[in-house]
DNA sequence: GATGAATGAGCGTTCATTCAT
DNA sequence: TATGAATGAACGCTCATTCAT
């Protein structure tokens, strides 16, 4: 699981997980060719196989190792003592895009995993992912205070539309942003609009005290 | 653009699309095998050749092909003149999962071209897409009874934050389906539980005379 | 031999012999398409094949056909009552260079097959290329004034260095063209070069008082 | 443009262009198969792709590895010292023979390419080709002694009449023998008759005191 | 006469993987 | 560790030809 790999050379190591990064993440699993990894990594094609005993094999180490990588950083830099849910789902949605335009390549591996179409690598993936979900899931929405809901509100589905409208969001930002070309580090207008959601559902779901 | 295979024997020429129709939706453009679409429709290889020029333009034909159908059928059976826009989308819902029912093969498809990632077919895909969008979007909304929202509500946002809600738990629900391998007709359980849903919106923002 | 073809309406004929003879000589007898021939002349695969029984067949109809089409204009316009040898080689020069802009695309075509490298068609090409070649050369030279030679003058000799001279000459000047792309119609600046060469050969050949 | 290959096993290595020189100059560029290639050379489909890129460079690598080699045994074995210009280009016929006879496959493959119509190859070739043509033109006449020549004579011209002459009595010589199925060898016959035309040709040219 | 649906072998090329060195 | 020679099945696509209509 953790691979020969580790235990070798860190320049050539990282040399051979980011050729493997951009060409799964440019043409998916199947497409990629581990010619072109070995080319652009500068090993032979020996080696490759030698740390890895198959393609399937790099390419689940490739998502456990920058999923962890990730995690690692998201629950390093997420504010968990923040309270209001809002304010935790916001400073999550920075986050997130202050991530992207750290990693941008990891991001992109890992969308171009969501979007995988091999059966032969869909069965060993959602395994992984469901589990980190669930994990993450929990974690996030742990220590919420939720006397600032309405009386009688009913919290669960009340916290599935406030993520499921801010995902929409995102994910049409993204989208957004992807059409117009536009870099990832300008955000201000995007936060500003989310801002905006953000209110509405105040007024919506939080006692009408504390939106005054 | 209509292909000369329209002329043909329809039995032949269904067996044509099918085939070609699971082989896209299980690999996706690039590992889909002519190999395997003409064997398992059944023809030799040149026939398939005779009628699409390339891989392509038989995906492409695909495409166009079945969201015409589905469109079409999506139309016909959706009910425009129901002007609350709650009652509109959840017949909407019940409409797509009626007719994820009846053609669960096109959906497979239509889902995995939309997480196509081959960059060869994308650009192609994009604007018919785009311009379907726009075209469903605006009809879609069209003649609701606007009268309902709360006085000084921001109509706009509000629509998005119902659409959004009601895309989250739809592809919840689709994933607890798949999860669960239920088939696709049960759909009774999901159906109330999206009723609560839309009750608790219709209560934040509705005026308060309508939910009473 | 002269296939069922020419009992047909002259233009379509004309329009499949023109065709034949383009996708020929742009490819080759191998690489030449039958699709191609028939879609650029306008007919149905089947026909092609209702005419020729098979490509072969129709690549050495066009040969022949064509062989005779530029023989007859060759030998209608040739003067064979010109006895000086380098008179009659000089007019079968400017002949030949008149025919090549008359049809460019037929000599294209002899071009093509002369460096035709196709085994199937080869063999049956050379019988009738040899034949063809005798029944020239014997006319060709027929009825020369053979008095205008220095006496003792091994006059077949002499004639082949003539001949190969003013064939080694052609070659080279046409060469010259086509890497200038210069059009086949302006050849004064040839004609007037070729006059230098049979000049020096009337001197080492010819009786001195005939070039005085 | 040395290709992997020269690394390999000398004789697999003389096996693969042995082969490919083979199936090329029997068929032509296009029509040349990589598959008879591997059969006939007993290696892998991938191999001969793991050594060449593709068919193209496959077939320039062969060019110019054999253009070279025949240059090499050319310039090496032809006298450059003999200042007259017949006996020159006596000992460049008899070496040129000589050559064929050593080995006829490279001058099929030579003049395969010569004639080759593929508009892929061609301009490929053309650069290399008369680049070989210039270098081995001006060092072919390179240092002849002139004064044989008759006061007055157009040096340039007379030079190029010996040449196609002798040019047009080679390949007559070689369309006979090839017409007859003889071998190579035995050329006493044509290089007597060669002989003859030379001396006609000095006798035209040459002061008359050096033909006496 | 005329059509075009249908065939299946063949094309050049790429592929992940193995293994002797 | 590290190399790269070697494999052969599979890829999308084209081909000349046949034949029922």
């Amino acid at each position: 699981m953790t691979s020969k790999l580790l235990s070798l050379n860190p320049e050539k190591q990282e040399r051979i997980l980011n050729a493997a990064l951009k060409e799964f993440a440019q043409k998916g699993y199947e497409n990629a060719s581990t010619n072109e990894i070995v080319k652009s990594a500068g090993i032979s094609k020996g080696l490759l196989f030698h740390y890895f005993k198959n393609k399937k094999e790099l390419y689940l180490f490739l998502y456990n190792h920058f999923a962890e990588v990730l995690s690692e950083e998201f629950f390093q830099e997420l504010d968990f003592t923040e309270r209001d849910i809002f304010e935790r789902l916001k400073n999550l949605m920075i986050l997130k895009s202050r991530l992207m335009a750290r990693h941008p390549e990891i991001f992109d591996f890992m969308m171009s995993v969501s979007m995988e179409s091999s059966a032969d690598v869909k069965e060993n993936l959602n395994n992984t992912t469901t589990e980190l979900m669930h994990h993450s899931y929990s974690k996030l929405f742990d220590n919420i205070d939720l006397e600032k809901f309405r009386e009688g509100t009913d919290i669960q589905r009340t916290i599935n539309i406030i993520l499921w409208t801010l995902q929409g969001f995102s994910s049409q930002e993204l989208e957004k942003a992807k059409r117009l070309n536009k870099g990832l580090d300008d955000f201000d207008e995007a936060f500003q609009e989310a801002e905006v959601y953000i209110n509405m559902m105040k007024k919506a779901f939080y006692k009408s005290e504390i939106t005054k």
